[in-house]
DNA sequence: CTTTTTTGCAAAGTTTGCTTGACATTTTTT
DNA sequence: AAAAAATGTCAAGCAAACTTTGCAAAAAAG
């Protein structure tokens, strides 16, 4: 899935790892999901979202999967 | 996690399983959900709450979430 | 240019989300 | 009251999310 972490990230000029600290998970997990390497999960995204002072909706790119 | 599913779907006067079909997934997923069993996936909540013309965070309670 | 920081990636292992099938209880319909 | 539909739950198994450790390359800082 696509994001805009890696965006809101560099425009805070925040590494991966301050991110991570911040949200209570690991760089690598920040990697992975920023990389696409696997989606985040709920709880994640909310708190992802909510350190940028955004929605969900607002960070995750959910266009694939619109079959509705 | 609580969430608002049941409620939104017996306002709607749909049975899990018709919940289920129309967002690919299911029964025994919905009803793990609604129950609290555990947490649904980032696409599935986004189908969820599209399903219902709502977004994610209209959905889903992230109230117990909240250390920011 | 050298050092330090940041990033990408990989493997092994744990936890969590989800499917499938099946059964018991409750609710709704007739 | 009987039949049908809907719901809750359980167990086995698979897939996906996440952690941890560790290394190499790229970028930033000195």
């Amino acid at each position: 899935m696509k994001t805009r972490i890696k965006e809101l990230r560099k425009e805070r000029k925040l590494s991966q790892e301050e991110l991570a600290l911040a949200v209570g998970t690991t760089r690598q997990t920040i990697t992975s999901i920023e990389v696409g390497k696997y989606t985040a999960s709920l709880v994640l995204a909310y708190k992802i979202a909510r350190f940028f002072g955004l929605t969900i909706e607002e960070v995750f790119d959910f266009s694939e999967e619109n079959e509705f």
